[in-house]
RNA sequence: GGGCCCGUAGCCUAGCCAGGAUAGGGCGCCGGCCUUCUAAGCCGGAGACCCGGGGUUCGAAUCCCCGCGGGCCCGCCA
């Protein structure tokens, strides 16, 4: 196509090929659809041409004729499927001939051909993708859903593309959070409670961590806050002789009130629940007093305002934050008295239970084979949670990779030690760290990795010997491309961690793995944000993918009887088959949730109002787009389409070489155009990780077909050509919407 | 303080990297369409000085500079 706009150009405005060439490459001329039919199919703006060429406005069109006719006149025209070109204000616009592109594109994806093709990029390489890889310390959130739905997607992709794809879950046992679960359980063991057959094990071990972590928590804050109270109180006292002394000076009144007012305070001891009330009190009389006087006056009383607040803000942040562990405490004990019992009463000193968990981490990390078991068994039983809210949406992992294993162990000793002989490497009381300031003013590849950023030191062991999360990852990253396999690996990681995910590629490169740490990306993702509910999983408030999977049955059920009630059946509109009903449910529920959390950009934050589920139902009408595809086709063949797609696939095939002239509707163009597209948008999510664009391009298909399907009728065509071409038309449509939900693991549906 | 990302109708979002003709969608709102392949649909309408200000260009939502507003990261945490 660029060929012959060449040809014509040069043609006409006596600029030489190369040159004209060029300027496509350099993006100066671009074909670009036209934003209305009638104007063509596709257009090139020319204004660059023409103003290089200094043409005034008025001979442009001489100009523009002069190109049109290089254009037809050649015999491009034939092999570019140009049917007709024009030239209006400074564009050329070119005709499409679509009848061509349907036969071609028509035999192409019947036949399978595209797929195949498609296939032929993977040539069967081994890839990598971890994803979800959750703390096993409470069910899933909508956070981890995004990531897992984010990942799942982007590995079918891959799948569709040829690679041979294996999903990793890593199990971070060995951090502190683990730490804290296994300390709360441990405790509860003791006194013979254990995990509740009522409740869902990952949501009950979920209520045992977040308590421990409270009432831990809680216990710090309520100990630092006795002991700054003292302090308060003389800055109170401070304050009232600050106070006096200023009076002495200007003899303001209000000054002296206000002092009585702070002598009052420092007199009693005070609790810290009262102290809270006091400052604030005597915050706003400050306040209150410096907006009576003038700004002369204020000037001192200003200063001592601003030291007053600046002393006291740090015990009202904590004191704010103590509160709220409070509320949270308050909430959860409800949920689980008896866990609650046995926590808050085990729980006395947050320092013993500190240390408590200290002495957990490091039994676990020298396999103290009782401590083992306790987090082996602990784990376990929130992964069996997370097998089952993952059942659910269609995701089942290839294997759960534990950061305890023998093998991350022994390649986290192999880190340590190959680091020690790299020039980076800088040793201090006995910890190992890595200087990437350093490697970065002399390494390429480190400075180019962290651009403006800095990079930092990135500590492998720590001065007691132990090791790090991120020591731990670097070990695992070799892991998954020599023990595993791969030649590429995706880490589908949340973005507040991408500078940990580039110290650790700086890591492997500084090692000598040059090779993984360029093969090794990280698939970011930002959080999702709740309208009106502000997650907390250290306070034991998270939404969970459980409970945004069941609102949506209830939206989807809800929606559906609604919808019945007002047309044909009225109140007593009858569910048929309810078993089936519940299934039919679940699944649009799934779809639902699904291409909620797929809906974006992953490099945006999602933000969702969780009480307005039945605003966001992308997946229920991509999937009843797809039951009427179905359906027309079962009409005209009397089976189950999906069952015999190759039989018509071949049929199709047959009856459209009998079929002299295509000619398309409008209507059905455009589909065929989005249609088109479908091929472009797996190659370019697979380079930009974008896998929204799936979800777009899924959309963009049905809203098509639903127009198509809406304006010309299929079956009961009278024209046995256009019917099928219709007919073929909706079964390339349901064919590549059948793969697109392959992919975004959208469940499938025959009807509705 | 330093770095990265984001700012498009009441709300959410596409387009931005590779500048082009009327800024696409969705939710919500208003009005139409169920005896015709399933109305979870379709059609029509109202609603946007593309955060502000400069600059580059024949042409800027898009590129550059300066602001403003929001998020994230800067641990011997994970």
């Amino acid at each position: 196509m660029i060929e012959a706009l060449t040809y014509s150009l040069s043609r006409a405005a006596g600029i030489s090929r190369e040159e004209i060439r060029d300027l496509f490459n350099k993006l100066k001329l671009k074909i670009s659809p036209t934003p209305s039919p009638e104007l063509g199919d596709y257009g090139v703006a020319l204004h660059y041409i023409l103003h290089r060429k200094k043409l005034p406005r008025d001979e442009w069109s001489v100009f523009g004729r002069g190109v049109v006719e290089a254009l037809m006149t050649s015999d491009y025209r034939d092999r570019c499927y140009i049917v007709k070109a024009e030239f209006t204000n400074g564009y050329l616009n070119i005709w499409i001939d679509y009848s061509r592109i349907f036969r071609d594109y028509a035999d192409y994806v019947l036949t399978g051909r595209l797929f195949e093709e498609l296939k032929s990029r993977g040539r069967g390489r081994r890839v990598v993708v971890e994803h979800t890889s959750a703390n096993p310390i409470h069910p899933l959130h909508v956070g981890s859903g995004r990531n897992t739905v984010i990942g799942s997607t982007f590995a079918n992709l891959l799948r569709k593309l040829g690679y041979d794809v294996r999903e990793h879950f890593y199990v971070d046992d060995m951090g502190r959070q683990v730490a804290v679960l296994v300390y709360g359980v441990s405790l509860l063991s003791r006194n013979g409670v254990e995990p509740s057959p009522d409740r869902k094990i990952d949501h009950w071990y979920g209520i045992v961590y977040a308590l421990t972590n409270i009432l831990i928590e809680k216990g710090k804050l309520e100990k630092k806050l006795v002991e700054e109270a003292a302090r308060i109180h003389d800055v109170i006292s401070d304050a009232a002789e600050k106070l006096l002394g200023l009076y002495e000076v200007n003899g303001l009144a209000p000054i002296y009130e206000l002092h009585v007012s702070f002598k009052n305070a420092s007199w009693k001891k005070r609790y810290i629940h009262d102290l809270y009330q006091i400052i604030r009190k005597l915050d706003r009389l400050l306040a209150k007093t410096l907006k009576r006087l003038s700004d002369e006056e204020s000037k001192d009383l200003m200063e001592i305002a601003d030291w007053f607040r600046r002393e006291t803000s740090g015990f009202l942040e904590d004191y704010r934050e103590y509160m709220e562990y409070v509320e949270a405490e308050n909430r959860l004990r409800i949920l689980e008295p008896s866990v609650y019992g046995v926590l808050s009463e085990e729980i006395i000193d947050p320092l013993i239970a500190e240390e408590a968990i200290g002495e957990l981490m490091r039994k676990y990390e020298e396999e103290d084979p009782i401590v083992s078991e306790l987090f082996r068994k602990t784990a376990s039983d929130v992964l069996e949670g997370f097998r089952e809210t993952l059942g659910r949406i269609g995701v089942v992992f290839d294997e759960y990779d534990w950061e305890s294993s023998r093998e991350i162990r022994g390649l986290t000793r192999h880190v340590l030690e190959r680091a020690l002989s790299t020039p980076y490497v800088v040793l201090e009381d006995n910890a190992v760290i890595l200087d990437l300031d350093k490697a970065a003013r002399e390494d390429d590849y480190v400075r180019k990795l962290f651009g403006g950023e800095e990079p930092g030191r990135f500590v492998l062991r720590r001065s007691d010997g132990t090791t790090l999360y991120g020591t731990r990852d670097v070990a695992y990253s070799i892991y998954k491309f020599e023990k595993l396999g791969a030649e590429k690996v995706y880490n589908v990681i949340a973005h507040e961690q991408a500078r940990e995910q580039k110290q650790v590629k700086a890591a492997l490169h500084l090692l000598g793995y040059h090779e993984y740490a360029e093969k090794l990306v990280h698939l970011d993702y930002e959080m999702v944000n709740l309208k009106g509910f502000s997650m907390s999983s250290r306070r034991g408030r998270i939404y969970t993918l459980d409970e945004l999977i069941d609102d949506y049955v209830e939206v989807v059920v809800r929606d559906y009887l609604e919808n019945k009630i007002r047309g044909v059946g009225g109140l007593k509109y009858r569910i048929e088959n309810i078993e089936e009903f519940q299934s039919t449910a679940e699944k649009l529920a799934v779809a639902n949730t699904r291409a909620l959390l797929l809906s974006i950009d992953p490099r945006k934050t999602l933000a969702f109002d969780p009480s307005k589920l039945q605003e966001h139902l992308e997946g229920s009408w991509i999937l009843y787009t797809y039951v009427r595809l179905q359906s027309i086709l079962r009409k005209h063949y009397g089976y189950e389409p999906l069952e015999h797609l190759e039989e018509i696939g071949r049929d199709l095939i047959d009856k459209l070489s009998s079929i002299k002239e295509v000619f398309l509707e409008k209507s059905e163009k455009e589909l065929l155009e989005s249609l088109l597209g479908y091929q472009e948008t797996l190659l370019t999510v697979e380079e930009s990780l974008e896998t929204n664009k799936l979800l777009e391009k899924a959309m963009d298909i049905c809203m098509k077909a639903n127009k198509f399907y809406e304006e010309l009728p299929v079956l009961s065509e009278k024209d046995r050509d256009k019917r099928i071409i219709r007919l073929i038309l909706v079964a390339l449509t349901m064919i590549i919407l059948k793969e697109l939900l392959e992919i975004m693991k959208l469940p499938k549906l025959k009807v509705v």
